[in-house]
DNA sequence: TTGTAAGCGTTATCAT
DNA sequence: ATGATAACGCTTACAA
């Protein structure tokens, strides 16, 4: 079943049929209502791949995450946010398209490359991660497809939320509880919101006068794996054990608390944790993640609303929108039952996030 | 730049371009490299839309994860498919798009059906969950849209594991420990492979002349948070706290030790836990998740191939594909160290059970 | 081996 | 408000 045959059977042109199917107005009611009929009798559906080139619009989005951090698929944050983004393409009618490159395989990433942006396969990109040095970004510009990073990002427009100070806040809050021999997990140096993340830590130590000490900073992957193999270097560190640590993200965290435990040692009373993202699966830890707060859906679904505009509207300005955070004390940083109970409940919180969206615009 | 272009700069016609272009053997050597030159030169790459217009293939897979689970997408397994979904996908040349429904929304569900099946968006599509009572499957079989299924169906061809054998296997182990008091915490009852597992549950009983105890079965939804009030339930149950417990994932497995240990009891000496999947998140859970392993990025690189093959043949015959699973016994069962140094790295075991699907065919 | 030409099912332009 | 008609960029008989 096609146009034309509606068209035939309702006794009207193509043109009108295809008015109907797209919502122009300038139909008269009587012929609406007629057409509108048929299609639904014969559950007419317009074939996506005529009007795609017909109108030179495929009706689909794709979510890039970047090889470097495919091996990082385990980490909740990535289900969150891919939910986020079907939900808000869901909402618009449009489809997703998953661009997931083999780890370390140029050949193969470049052929889906060529493929899905080359081939026109989609109406723009989201691209999940800001990886130092890849050219994916520079590449879609180039090519002319819409883009919009979730991170940093010069020339894109950009959803994030303020990493580095965020960090900061949540080891500020650690110095606060008194604690000064504090650690750290950076995700890898490769990732840019790792390293905003580790600035923050710094910075948090220097605004309090507490010296920076390399030997307290053990990178990781953002993997639980690679925060429990850090943490254990930590606690065998020769000029003792920190007091706290923070972890780069909560899958880190989570990873280092097992290796307090299974080191004999207790969380927060030997060693207190804070995490960050705020993951809704990590709410059930014992005792409960202090963390730094995101709403990661909705880093997703911005993402898409600003590719809709980019997409409808691609010389205008590139925005940057930037999401509020929260500190969510919770035990594992010392904050007592006290905190616990009067912490915002998630629910509440990831609402109230979603409402303050800060946004800067720049020509 | 199209095709007319590169035909017109190479000097020959849209049919040889073309036919370099797909690989067509009756090119001369000559025109072939001439076009081939001309194509890197400029960089040409076939559009997507005019390409599935003419040839009624868009090259593009749908994924559909049921909007009855989606609650569920913060469970590991569901990245682990979709890694071997898109791996197997991007090996193909195929681009995937995923199809998530909102939770309680038929109406969003079925606009979402309507374009991207009747709109022919994709050539086929991996339903990812058998739901009971879910009409997606029958509607694409009548819609004419290939399919697999994830799982067990009557009549489209399916990737699934002997979910009934190894839950048996799984809580015969149990048994074997000296357990007698084993609760299990089964998925709903609307997942084919919940119930599945639970009949597994029952016959091990049976087969070991113990009694069934509605009391000892406390069921859950598949998240880990559902374990955790599970497990609550049956520690205060009134006629005593069960010594054993068979998770039915090892997520609502992970959510049971939180509340064992919270309740100041030890795993496995106060009571033992055995999980379902062998998602490798939980390999470095203390002690370590005993569980029945399965390749879960194997179930879906199968689904793939098996709806490739589909797609070229839909009258070929309904496979049904039986990928192995392994008793994978750590620390939590009451498996000693010495079992958890001889059981078989993860590694190992997952290139074995790929290695050893169990196929059947039928007409 | 190569070229010609007829679609594929829409949208979009331009009359009317 | 409606309809003819020309794209859109490719595949695919069919002819040569």
């Amino acid at each position: 079943m096609n146009l034309e045959e509606i068209a035939r059977i309702a006794g009207v042109s193509r043109s009108t049929v295809s008015r109907v199917v797209n919502g122009d107005k300038r139909v008269s009611d009587d012929a609406r209502a007629r057409v509108n009929e048929i299609i639904t009798e014969y559950g007419y559906q317009p074939h996506a791949a005529a009007r795609s080139l017909a109108s030179r619009r495929t009706r689909m989005l794709g979510l890039r995450i970047p090889g470097e951090v495919s091996f990082i698929f385990s980490d909740p944050y990535f289900p969150e946010m891919v939910q986020g983004v079907v939900d808000a393409c869901n909402e618009a009618d449009y489809g997703l398209m998953l661009m997931m490159e083999p780890e370390n395989d140029p050949i193969s990433a470049e052929r889906i490359y060529q493929r899905v942006i080359r081939g026109r396969h989609i109406d723009g990109v989201i691209l999940s991660t800001s990886v130092i040095g890849d050219p994916f970004a520079g590449r879609v510009a180039a090519d002319g497809m819409p883009a919009v990073m979730i991170g940093r990002h010069p020339t894109l427009p950009t959803v994030d939320i303020d990493n580095a100070d965020a960090a900061r806040q949540a080891v500020a809050h650690l110095i606060d509880h008194g604690y000064r021999q504090i650690a750290h997990i950076p995700g890898p140096c490769t990732i840019a919101a790792a390293n905003e993340r580790k600035a923050g830590y710094e910075a948090a130590l220097s605004e309090a006068g507490i010296p920076l000490d390399s030997s307290l900073v053990e990178p990781g992957d953002f993997t639980e794996l690679s925060g429990y193999l850090a943490m254990r270097h930590l606690l065998e560190r020769p000029e003792g054990r920190p007091d706290a640590v923070f972890g780069g993200s909560d899958t880190m965290a989570v990873g280092a608390t097992r290796a307090i435990a299974e080191a004999g040692l207790s969380v927060p009373d030997d060693v207190a944790v804070m995490g960050f993202d705020g993951l809704s699966v990590h709410t059930r830890n014992y005792p409960g993640l202090s963390t730094l707060q995101q709403s990661i859906p909705n880093l997703g679904r911005t993402a898409v609303e600003l590719l809709l505009k980019r997409i409808a509207n691609p010389d205008g300005p590139t925005e940057h929108v930037y999401l509020g955070t929260a500190l969510s004390p919770r035990g594992s940083c010392g904050c007592g039952e006290a905190a616990r109970t009067d912490a915002t409940p998630l629910e509440e919180l990831v609402s109230h996030l979603e409402d303050a969206p800060v946004m800067s615009a720049c020509a």
